[in-house]
DNA sequence: CCCAGCATGTAAGAGGTTACATGATTGC
DNA sequence: GCAATCATGTAACCTCTTACATGCTGGG
């Protein structure tokens, strides 16, 4: 029941179609929260029935029809309802370290490209996040921002956290390349 | 499709129960993977179904019946072939991110306990991987358990950066509460 | 003219969560 | 005797993913 909350959050911060959370979602806020849009549009929907959310149609300008949606003021109540109900910290689910134990018991060089992949798109998003943390946070910020911030910092370090494993599993599985016995050093 | 293939590594690893697997899954390994009881019958039922796992019933000595299972050729073969197909890095998804942004529109105040609870189950979980780090993995390693420590190293690298962010994260509230002000520095 | 991008959706199916259900054994 | 733990499952529900479907606009 988060992507609801989510997507409150993000209107609360500004007014949206369903296709610009998409959008956003998609690019620059990926730290914040996944989503496709299909999630987004039967979420939206669903929010608009119990009127939490109101909708207002800006005809086509230049542009098709969209709906710009802003959060009601029983919508704002409801993000704090759940705001005060605790949530559990979350547990490991990567099918990365799936496949990590398994090479185990297959060939381990085939999962260097993988690696390698993953290793570039945490530089990719890590680069991401710099630039919007230059572009946005920087000098003084009101609350909203700072929280904001805080949030995108979450993103950084995690992105770092992934970079830097990648480097060291790969130097694992290239040193089982070079070093056939059973045995090697940690 | 995963944890139909965490499953059959931890049987590679080691035969075992469907209850054996929760209680590992739960406890020790949960840095590897985390799942239910019940998403575990289940998935086991289904590839037993496949043929990708035999059981083999411990009628009760002392403990009510269990079913062993051991992973068969099939099933190997399974695992490889999930194996050398790609899968793409994870997006974010925690709800405590959405509640940290929402509270630009709350009480901040509030979040400080639910922080608090989550710095405090990121400590015990960062300590119980030390202890397994400790136990299971000084020393020299065979290829196995050098890919189980390097999986294990994920777990405590992302408890270590849970740690340090929710310090961070608790900093940042406690500023709101002395500073009335709209403005806050970073 | 055609393709990429804007903007909105529906439908089917896989996966995950929560609650319920059963029965035996060990420890207090 | 009663509660906790072992050990197995079923059923209902919700969420998420993937594929499909529509129609408009602007640029090459």
């Amino acid at each position: 029941m988060a992507l609801d909350h989510a997507l409150l959050v993000s209107l609360l911060e500004k007014p949206s179609s369903g296709y610009e959370l998409a959008r956003r979602f998609d690019r620059s806020i990926g730290y914040f929260w996944h989503a496709t849009h299909q999630q987004i549009y039967r979420v939206l929907s669903r929010m608009e029935a119990s009127d939490w959310i109101a909708a207002e149609v800006h005809a086509g300008e230049t542009a098709p029809d969209s709906k710009v949606f802003t959060v009601t003021k029983e919508g704002r109540a409801e993000l704090l309802r759940w705001m005060a109900e605790p949530v559990e910290p979350e547990g490991t689910r990567d099918a990365l370290m799936v496949k990590l134990r398994g090479a185990a018991f297959g060939a381990p060089d085939d999962l260097i490209p993988e690696l390698e992949h993953h290793r570039a798109t945490h530089a990719n998003r890590l680069t991401c996040y710099r630039v919007i943390e230059a572009r946005d946070f920087a000098g003084q910020l009101d609350r909203q921002h700072a929280l904001q911030y805080q949030v995108l910092k979450s993103g950084i370090r995690f992105e770092q956290g992934w970079l830097e494993w990648c480097e060291e599993a790969l130097d694992l599985l290239h040193s089982f390349k070079h070093n056939n016995s059973t045995r090697t050093r940690p």
